[in-house]
DNA sequence: GTATGATTGAAACATACGTTTGACTGACAA
DNA sequence: TTGTCAGTCAAACGTATGTTTCAATCATAC
């Protein structure tokens, strides 16, 4: 059992952090399950908290790779006009799907493990992971600004932030909602790309108009949104 | 100070839970933080859990009671016919930034406690919670039906849970996103209604579809997404 | 004034935590 | 055979945790 026992900490750990929290889930937890000893965590990977570090890592840069990857064959195929939109939204999401589905059982954990990310580990932890986003982030703005030139590129970049909280809610919870029947992976995926790209495409309103509901009496409203605190 | 110390307690441990999460701020971190003492908490709330239940009772509350209010108006104003997308869009995502408005410098709390509370809280915690947002998710998804009447009814259930996702993440990291500038709430807001109006109303792509990457070489992927764990 | 019940206070309780230690094991090279 | 070294192990370290205890205090009603 070489490096045998670093991956099964790995996993074990992938599969508590994502259920339990980073911060709720105890070394003696994971190495108890992975059947190691509690020393391992730290005589593999330093602290709990480059445990999580590795875990990310080995997760996340195949992912954006792949993103990268088929955002230039999708850019490539355009040639020298601007690629549709759909075809960039589908380049953004579909490494995530295939992602998720390669973690079989474990679908849903990676996801979660982000959205736990901003609360749970430390700020450099965080910054330091949130470095790999950045590369993929811009490159899928500055295609979507070329497909859509008509939009404010900055509310390109805010629709960009939608879709990824659209895209991670639904992973997350969509299996688990219950008053949802089950999808299979490609038809949530070709769901969530019309409405992304939809979306993104969608005209912008002037700044001027504030929304219906805002114009309406006051009065209707049942109670205040609790006090100032 | 009556009931003063409560409600120290349940402005520091919101502000705290959000910041920090809920396993890992303690209650003598609120405790100090508030000027209380440490058994204050055990004596008006009966636990820590207790506590964490009682922040999120006095947030989500009036903000979907103030929801489905505004649905109401949406759907007397329109009567016999259909409301518009754009209304039901509004009344939905209006309370939210209105919370999240009232809440001044403590902005995101609210959402980033929610985002915790799905890996957080012990699940009779979660699912006694969870409770209070059915009976929205379920009166706006009729209304979406009744607008959208050529659209899968699953389909509009599912597009609701995208906009949750997109109104969740931009409240969350919108603003600390750096790469984006500052937003008055009102231009966000219409923002993020344009995007989700047009997602909830775009065309359903045909059950055979799967987009295009799926369908390129799958050599020039970069690397496989990590092992089967 | 005094009794009563709610609230606060300081201290302690038992437990769980991440990390460190130092001895031990096994494989492999000299 | 001996030496080396990465890896494993049981045990302990110091600290932080949520909770409980019980005396002290306060407001209020009699």
């Amino acid at each position: 059992m070489a490096g045998d026992t670093r991956e099964r900490i790995l996993d074990v750990a992938e599969r508590l952090f994502a259920d339990s929290g980073f911060a709720s889930t105890s070394l003696r937890d994971i190495t108890a399950e992975a059947g190691v000893n509690l020393a391992a965590v730290n005589y593999h990977f330093g602290s709990k908290e480059a445990l999580l570090g590795a875990i990310l890592e080995r997760r996340i840069r195949p992912m954006n790779d792949r993103r990268l990857a088929l955002l230039d064959q999708v850019e490539a195929e355009a040639g020298a006009g601007a690629a549709a939109v759909e075809q960039i939204v589908a380049a953004f999401l579909h490494p995530a799907f295939q992602q998720v589905a390669a973690m079989g059982s474990h679908r849903r954990q990676l996801l979660k493990l982000l959205g736990q990310l901003h609360t749970q580990a430390n700020p450099e932890t965080r910054k330091l992971f949130f470095r790999q986003f950045d590369e993929v982030r811009m490159r899928f703005t500055a295609s979507f600004q070329r497909a859509l030139p008509d939009i404010d590129p900055d509310e390109v970049a805010r629709r960009m932030m939608y879709i990824v909280g659209a895209m991670s809610y639904i992973m997350m919870w969509g299996e688990q909602s219950g008053h949802l029947p089950a999808q299979p992976p490609e038809r949530l995926q070709q769901s969530l790309i019309d409405f992304a790209s939809a979306g993104m495409a969608a005209p912008e309103t002037a700044a001027s108009g504030i929304p219906a509901p805002e114009t309406l009496p006051a009065g209707a409203a049942v109670a205040a949104p609790g006090g100032p605190a």
